[in-house]
RNA sequence: GCGAAAGUGGCGGAACUGGUAGACGCGCGAGACUUAGGAUCUCGUGGGCGCUGCCCAUGGGGGUUCGAAUCCCCCCUUUCGCACCA
């Protein structure tokens, strides 16, 4: 009898191991064959078990292409600057790096437990100046092309904290970290030009075929371009005004019965006239005082809020003169911050229209029937003079036409996306390499100056907003060009710059004198399969493909995209105390399963069995205790049958029981081949289990060599999932090594294409039997084979059709 | 409101291209071994009926087809994303 199954001896044996051995280690000086990569964890420091389905998931993949012989670059590293690490200093009074390098131990020390491999040497972590030095490189080399800028704009801002916030900062118009209401200011700040990349990371989706749907579908949806057409429109009496204003709808134009612009339109004071000044002035401070976030909300019907400006502005289609009016509903961050009001065809100038008593005048006809407000699809254009008769794309067209051939307005084309706002009044980032002179502006520090280090002599707590302001030995210092005393910027970089190149140094992260090598980098990108949540679809996923675009402009890295394929692992979730239904894990829910009470249970095969199992890995599964014991009882069984094949060496065996296990094991190397190539590792632990199940049928009567092979064969599929148990069962048979360099087993075709199928007897659809019959059986003969098994169901009636699908079906249509 | 994905036993899920629905696991039931077992092993397990057999079943309703969980149309529900984008 074997020892019982005992995975608290022997998991950290086959840990340290595996480490000794350095599997993972690549060289990145040798040819590339395969590039696989997780996103980069935030050292958060307390991982639970739904963090580890993916770690799983590509160790899992990353077992079987070693198996399978191929040369795998896998390294994992840390997304180590941010606002946690900070927030615990201020509470703790302990510095952000000790912090975040304490959390980083033992997150390794986690990934060790869960038996994951990476390969450590290319460990990298974002906080280190070796790594941040070059976010400022790049940074100064975008200030040059003129991609990085500083610039104006209403950004989210926390009175509290002192810092501008990043949108996903703000949770529901409050500041994440001290729940102060944020608000909307006017602030210069640095930008990324990503709006110039808008197209390229439009057009680049299309060639994305390994990404999921969704995410590209979400990354149009925020790049968000629309095309249209810009004129202008003269304010009446006032040859000095004149306002730009946006529309995908020229066609519509003859339907114009007023003009809006923006609360924060720059011309709102010209324009205004003395007896409308003090309603528009309190409507305008009224607006301003609501966020950003207020302002679209759309809890239940939204009412549209203006005020008249007491000007008209020219319709340059009719020369009609349209009111003026200011609405919320126009944001200035949109288009032209100005638009032309058509109530007939757009469904919020008809709201706006309908409050204020404007006029609406149809330029579509709408079909017969029609009992809608706004009509906005296809249809003739009416009351609309030249363009009466047209249909939309024709109409747009003219309309758009008429307007560049008179000098009034052009094609243009918007987009939703906006410039990436990458300053941050916070300690735990990249300073932004500038300095501020008196005389020379905005400075660039020189590449041979970089890294501007972090400094350390930095007191967190008590006193608010960026402690890098507070330093003097930080802010102080010497203006490169001039050499005269200058101030330092304080701001830091959007940590989702340091997580949107990281994958390129990877491939050589100790290179010293450059961002990447870039023959190394030349020869290693793109990344083949990346692996992450979908809570990146844009933020992350975004920037990283339009800093790769930047790299590539650049020369610095081949090809424009840096993820061929995409692979979105789905949430684990738990019955949440808190609200009794199921939640995505979380302390403050209740549900947190944490591995490592688990571990010591069961071991961590156990849970990396769990979780490989309990659902197709994109989607979304429940954790539940039960199926943890499923996993564990496997696991126990494939152990046991160590016994099976000790005591059935040498036996000879019925030759129809060995050639069914035999049979089995080539059907299950076939099944776990084509599940774990298209990701499905719970079917491939399905088909383990069966060929367990076989064994254990057979394990009185089959030959005892058919036993050990099947056995053998089974723990190298199952070592991906399971790898300290089949490693210890593998040297238990008297295996030297690492089932690692085992190979990966292959199945023999001819074998499986010779066994018995079974067919499908179907009468007018119906199934009424089965017959087991050579593979390869021609239409006749199966004809007639089916034909005596469904006799009683063909009795008087007529065949007037049969429909032989080889080895699956065949199907008689009978009539009377 | 718009867009996307998904709805299969008591539960998680299989069924890859229209061809035996419910693999595998959980749970449950029966039995075995046990002083005992929430351990282990074996067998059974969608529902119904006139039970060697047949009928009904993949959210609901229609359709295409010899044949539909799978394709098409309408509706319902859930989840996710976007949400005044001119």
């Amino acid at each position: 009898m074997a020892l019982p199954y005992d995975p608290q001896q022997i998991e950290s044996r086959w840990q340290e191991f595996w480490a000794r051995e350095r599997f993972a280690a690549v060289d990145t000086a040798g040819a590339k064959d395969l590039y696989m990569l997780m996103m980069f964890p935030y050292p958060s420091g307390d991982l639970h078990v739904g963090h580890g389905r993916n770690y799983i998931l590509g160790d899992c993949l990353f077992r079987m292409f070693l198996m399978q012989g191929r040369q795998v670059l896998n390294p994992m590293g840390w997304d180590a600057f941010g606002l946690p690490a900070e927030n615990a200093a201020i509470k703790r009074n302990i510095h952000p790096r000790e912090w975040t390098l304490a959390n980083i131990a033992r997150m390794k020390d986690q990934f060790r437990r869960w038996g994951i491999l990476y390969d450590w040497d290319k460990e990298i972590a974002s906080c280190e100046p070796e790594y941040y030095r070059w976010n400022q490189w790049l940074f100064n080399r975008m200030l040059e092309k003129g991609l990085a800028y500083r610039g104006k704009s209403p950004v989210n801002w926390c009175p509290s904290c002192k810092t501008v916030l990043a949108n996903e900062q703000v949770v529901a118009g409050a500041c994440e970290r001290c729940g102060s209401i944020v608000e909307q200011r006017d602030l210069e700040q640095w930008f990324l030009r990503i709006t110039e990349y808008a197209d390229r990371l439009l057009e680049g989706l299309d060639r994305l075929t390994d990404w999921p749907e969704k995410v590209k579908v979400m990354q149009r949806n925020w790049i968000g371009r629309s095309e249209g057409a810009e004129f202008e429109m003269r304010v009446a009496g006032r040859d000095d005004l004149a306002f730009q204003v946006y529309t995908t709808r020229p066609d519509t134009s003859f339907g114009m019965t007023f003009a809006v612009l923006a609360p924060e339109h720059p011309l709102v004071g010209a324009i205004t006239t003395p007896d409308h000044s003090a309603e528009v002035g309190t409507f305008v401070e009224r607006v301003r005082r609501t966020t950003e976030i207020e302002r679209l909300s759309t809890e239940g019907v939204v009412e549209k809020r203006g005020v008249f400006t007491g000007s008209y502005a020219v319709n340059p289609f009719t020369g009609t003169p349209v009111p003026i009016y200011l609405a919320d509903y126009v944001l200035m961050s949109y288009g032209t911050g100005a638009i032309m009001a058509v109530p007939g065809q757009d469904q919020r100038d008809w709201e706006f229209a309908k409050a204020y008593g404007l006029r609406i005048v149809r330029t579509v006809q709408p079909p017969d029937g029609w009992v809608g407000e706004a009509y906005v699809d296809d249809g003739p254009a009416i009351n609309s003079q030249w363009l009466d008769g047209l249909y939309k794309t024709e109409a747009i067209e003219r309309a758009t036409r008429w307007l560049e051939e008179n000098g009034i307005g052009r094609r243009r084309v918007h987009y939703r996306l906006r410039d990436w706002l990458i300053s941050r009044q916070r300690y735990w980032g990249t300073p932004i390499p500038v300095v501020y002179c008196e005389r020379d502006g905005i400075v660039p520090v020189p590449e041979d100056q970089l890294p501007v280090v972090l400094p350390t002599d930095i007191q967190f707590g008590g006193s608010e907003g960026n402690p890098l302001e507070r330093s003097a030995s930080f802010t102080a210092a010497t203006c490169p060009k001039c050499g005269k005393a200058a101030r330092r910027e304080t701001d830091t970089m959007d940590t989702f710059m340091d997580s949107s190149w990281y994958y390129a140094r990877f491939i050589n992260p100790h290179v010293r004198d450059a961002m990447i090598d870039r023959g190394r980098v030349a020869r290693w990108m793109p990344v083949d399969l990346y692996i992450g949540g979908v809570e990146h679809a844009i933020l992350h996923l975004m920037y990283a493909r339009f800093l790769y675009k930047v790299l590539h402009d650049f020369g610095m890295v081949p090809g424009e995209e840096p993820f061929t394929v995409l692979f979105n692992q789905g949430m684990i979730t738990a019955k949440s105390s808190v609200s009794g239904k199921l939640e995505k894990m979380s302390k403050s829910k209740g549900n947190v399963v944490a591995p490592d009470a688990l571990i010591a249970r069961y071991g961590a095969d156990t849970e990396r069995v769990y979780t490989l199992f309990m659902g197709p890995p994109e989607k979304e599964v429940e954790w539940t205790d039960e199926g943890v014991m499923g996993a564990h009882r496997f696991l126990q069984r494939v152990w046991g049958l160590q016994d099976i094949v000790a005591e059935s060496a040498g036996r000879v065996g019925e030759p129809a029981a060995t050639e069914q296990v035999l049979v089995a094991m080539h059907h299950t190397v076939k099944r776990v081949r084509d599940d774990l190539a298209r990701y499905h590792p719970n079917t491939a632990t399905a088909a383990m289990m069966e060929l367990i199940n076989t064994m254990a049928q057979h394990q009185s009567s089959a030959s005892g060599s058919a036993l050990r092979e099947a056995y053998e064969t089974l723990l190298r599929l199952l070592h991906p999932i399971a790898p300290h148990i089949t490693e210890e069962i593998w040297r238990i048979l008297g295996h030297d090594g690492s089932l690692l360099r085992a190979g990966w087993p292959s199945f023999d075709a001819e074998l499986l294409a010779k066994q018995q199928v079974t067919l499908a007897v179907q009468v007018n659809g119906k199934l009424r039997a089965t017959v087991d019959v050579e593979p390869g059986l021609d239409a006749r003969a199966a004809e007639s084979v089916a034909r005596a098994a469904v006799a009683k169901w063909l009795d008087g009636k007529t065949v007037v059709k049969v429909i032989h699908v080889p080895d699956r079906m065949i199907s008689f249509v009978v009539r009377g």
